[in-house]
DNA sequence: TGTACATCAGTGAACGCGCGTTCACTGATGTAC
DNA sequence: TGTACATCAGTGAACGCGCGTTCACTGATGTAC
């Protein structure tokens, strides 16, 4: 497959990549169908064999974003060790995948923006393989905090969820609102509170 | 101040108010400069008598959506009864506050975008009244928990901003992210849910 | 009290950019016979 | 093995919209004397 014949070959990957690398600089707003075509070196409208329209190539890009988040969770629950009581394993592994979601955004604010933009298809978060979901990674770990015995079933409902949004508070605050002047020391500082926080709140054996 | 002059006597705040309609309406994409200036009935230019461009129209817009916010939280806070133990009453206000602010951004989600959009001028939040300030206000509460003695003083820094976070993310994840799809009830549930986990994050006294 | 003049607050037409998208086209590739 | 033809994947020029912003202008208002 000649690398230089009127034919790309494999256009479909190389917009894929390019409208990535521009995600992972600007954010969602800077994959512009004009400039990936560009980088890719094609001309103005030949996305259009590959890509509907714009919005399913973000769509495109959205899924590797949200990938890339995924598999630094999934690694960060691998990192914990394995030893100590189980209980204790598994609240450290909830915390792991907090800490990486937001470290993440910080790391690639670029990337974690566009993994949740407004723009792109509804429901991208679908395609992406389960076990580099995101969502499900979290809820794996809430599955062995209910196993364990530390979060009782009965207070499970609306737990994923809830503590998903405390992360994801966490970083959009510090990416785009009025905490992103906050210092690196300030915002681990806060990142560890909120970690403790539902961490505590996990243990806490109040009921309802 | 003859309404039908040529010159409108009030075109600053009547541009403003509009702003916040259109906001309202439909988030800070919606504040768009032509729109303001012909529901004010004025041509395509006026509004560069009183604001310097776009960005300065939408900072005032900001101010007003996140007042608003303010308002409802302090409404919110002011409506806890008061009677019962000293420290479940900061606690009820700390938890009416983040309910108050999720619930704001379901019932004014146009106004809870412009809040906090990216475009408009930075640090908009510093011209809020302060009494109606978001943070502030959940601030205030936060004074008290560690008065009462609910909060330990060396837990407290970070907690503020974490719990802002808290309810931050709900509110993003049920207007702009992959919750959107949540029903009333589930969007409820994992609401109350994360102000139980906050709550009792509160009230552990595990120490750092 | 009236006149001259500065100043202020509008008008409306036009500029200009960014960018998605369309369209008629052409060069390359694969397949039937 | 060669030829005809369909199909596929690009080209490049142009369209068109949305929208902030500029510019020379004009009507209204206030102030000095």
């Amino acid at each position: 497959m000649a690398a230089t014949s009127y034919h790309h070959g494999n256009l479909r990957q190389t917009l894929l990549d390019h409208g990535v690398a521009l995600a992972r600089a600007g954010g969602p707003d800077a994959v512009v169908l004009r400039d990936v075509q560009r980088l890719a070196g094609v001309s103005n409208s030949a996305a259009y064999r590959h890509y509907a329209d714009r919005r399913a190539l973000l769509g495109a890009v959205q899924i590797h974003a949200m990938t890339q988040l995924g598999e630094a969770m999934r690694d960060a629950v691998a990192a914990v060790p394995n030893r100590g009581p189980r209980d204790r394993r598994a609240l450290a592994r909830l915390s792991a995948t907090g800490r990486a979601y937001v470290d993440f955004a910080l790391a690639e604010p670029g990337l974690f923006r566009t993994a949740f933009a407004k723009d792109g298809p509804d429901r991208a978060d679908e395609s992406v393989e389960p076990s580099r979901h995101p969502f499900r990674i979290l809820s794996g770990c809430v599955d062995d905090l209910v196993e364990v015995g530390v979060l009782a079933a009965d207070r499970r409902p609306g737990f994923d969820e809830a503590a998903w949004a405390a992360v994801h508070g966490a970083a959009t605050l510090f990416l785009d609102g009025p905490l992103n002047h906050a210092t690196a020391e300030e915002r681990r500082l806060i990142t560890e509170r909120l970690l403790a926080v539902v961490e505590d709140g996990v243990r806490s054996t109040r009921s309802r």
